[in-house]
DNA sequence: CTGAAAGCGCTAACAA
DNA sequence: TTGTTAGCGCTTTCAG
């Protein structure tokens, strides 16, 4: 177990000092080739690794930022932190990955976590059990980068990056209406989380600005999951006025709806049906799944962008900006019903 | 701008020592009841956070580990970091993640940010290009633990936890035979990672176990996606001699063969499909795709359980243990004909 | 161009 | 039970 090598050691090999040492480590414009040369050599001879820990307790600055989501096992998270790591490990900034798995209480302790750790900053998506934000508030008092993604609160002054979901709402209802359908149902859920509303919103003027009823018997509220969307399926198709199109929560929930409705024979695109976000599967079933892009990795790289803009002003919270992206939609199979 | 509460300033406050208020926050037991009541209130009035960075630098110990994974966006490795950091962070252990984006520069960047960041230990899974270990060998000679997963090369004398990839190919090829499947052709690639050949030997024992004929031609070298498996399938289709059953190298691939042989009106399991991995879409494609589920899960718990044994054992080395998973059948639909 | 020395925040050996 | 103090490895100001 030999000791690990420290600038110290460079510095009694070549007979000068540490600060030497760290100029020519730190390439100073004020250190000779010579010695320069000589402290890169002799640092590769005795295989020295520079502590990062010091340099950061020193500078007050770890380079490491800490990253909140329910789940990296969730497609969407785990696209924005593919495309976040990505984009900041260039800058030298590296990742500490924390899950809240939608509780309240690991999230709060994830910022705690985090926040002793000495992250540079922190960027969450928030647990569905979120109702509150004082966990949130430390991070911004210490004055460090605090972004919030997709899952946000806009009332807390902090900046995020989100979709624009109620377009996301408008434009998957007003894709079924363009494909010719007509009683449009919605698989949703209701949440503190304000996507869903917004989604709401979305889906009711598009049927306003398209001159047709929205019908309250068509709103399902439920949860989002495959068993849900068989669920509102089977709920929806027992009354006497019948959907003709549905547009589901997420993935899951229009798989559910898919399946169910191929069990009863309404096949899509006879009955059409469009999801949210895109999941890995979406493309691959049968029908394939028409739905709404939400562009993770587009968030992963607003985030990374932000994040560096909010370090780089003296102040991060100097001017806070609301990235907001646009969903697309997704035209697959099960939105395919040509007539108008 | 106002500074960080330190230890300082709560002994300050109290006119004790750092010593003594350090203690109280450890939770010593030689501390009066009473002076650890008063720091512990005091340390909350002042708002304390702990700097973990200047504990680390003290102690020689972190409390990180990082965690080198060719890309989050597979669904196998976000389980296996979904159930690493779930399992880990109770210990008190924290995550930094490092993308290789199967790139071996990339991979050899992360090792050496991970050790400048001073982690207690480095769990990883190579990178496709990866056809050395020398980066590696700095973590071992630093004496952290070092684990690889899943894609892992065991000859190089560090400890291990992966699937038995011999008999992952052996039951898939004994399970299209226990479906009366005869002639069993394989989609696969050539590969340092000897996970491909462990699995083709898999295969042609399952073969020769059934005193069924080892076929060249019906082994296919190719790459692994949905376009691979279309091609693989076109190849073997055109065959005079053609396969009744394909093991496909991985999900995609055996996606792609099932498009394809749906195109040409040979529907699963009519000519039964395989897999490995048991992607997200796997469940819920038409015709549901049989696969050998790689228990990522599990790969994770593992690799955390013996991460925390090499740390609690004095010296990480002292017994270098493999473990090695059993894979498992998931059976569905595309290999659902059953005739002997 | 280089050196000396203080200090980032904490722990622990030694003393009291 | 508490205090004193050195030091983890590094950067940087001030001198030279």
């Amino acid at each position: 177990m030999k000791k690990k090598t420290t600038i110290y050691d460079i510095a009694k090999a070549l007979n000068i000092t540490v600060s030497t040492v760290s100029r020519a480590l730190n390439d100073f414009p004020t250190i000779s080739k010579a010695t320069k040369n000589a402290v890169l050599e002799t640092a590769k001879t005795l295989n020295y690794t520079p502590n990062k820990l010091a340099t950061a307790l020193k500078l007050g600055k770890t380079n490491i930022i800490g990253v909140i989501v329910p789940t990296v096992q969730a497609s969407f998270f785990a696209s924005v932190i593919n495309s976040l790591e990505d984009g900041l490990k260039d800058k030298g900034y590296r990742i500490i990955l924390y899950q809240s798995n939608e509780s309240l209480a690991k999230e709060i302790n994830g910022v705690k976590a985090l926040l002793e750790a000495q992250v540079d900053g922190i960027i969450a998506s928030m647990s569905l059990e979120t109702n509150e934000t004082n966990h949130f508030e430390e991070v911004v008092k210490q004055n460090k980068p605090l972004i919030l993604f997709d899952r946000v609160n806009k009332s807390f002054g902090v900046p995020t990056v989100t979709l624009d979901d109620f377009m996301a709402g408008y434009i998957a209802t007003q894709h079924l209406i363009d494909k010719g359908y007509k009683k449009i149902a919605l698989l949703t859920t209701v949440h503190q989380i304000k996507i869903f509303s917004d989604r709401l919103q979305g889906y009711k003027k598009a049927l306003l600005d398209n001159n047709l009823e929205i019908i309250d018997e068509f709103i399902i509220y439920g949860g989002l999951s495959i068993k849900d969307g068989r669920f509102g399926v089977g709920k929806l198709m027992r009354k006497k006025n019948k959907p003709d199109a549905i547009v589901a929560g997420d993935d899951f929930t229009a798989l559910g709806a898919i399946k169910k409705l191929i069990e009863i024979g309404e096949t899509p695109p006879k009955i059409g049906v469009i999801g949210f976000s895109n999941e890995g599967f979406s493309a691959y079933i049968t029908p394939n799944l028409s739905t709404i892009d939400q562009h993770a990795n587009e968030m992963g790289k607003e985030c990374a962008k932000m994040f560096l803009k909010m370090i780089q002003q003296g102040n991060p919270y100097d001017e806070v900006s609301h990235t907001v992206l646009t969903p697309t939609v997704i035209d697959r199979e099960s939105t395919g019903r040509i007539y108008k």
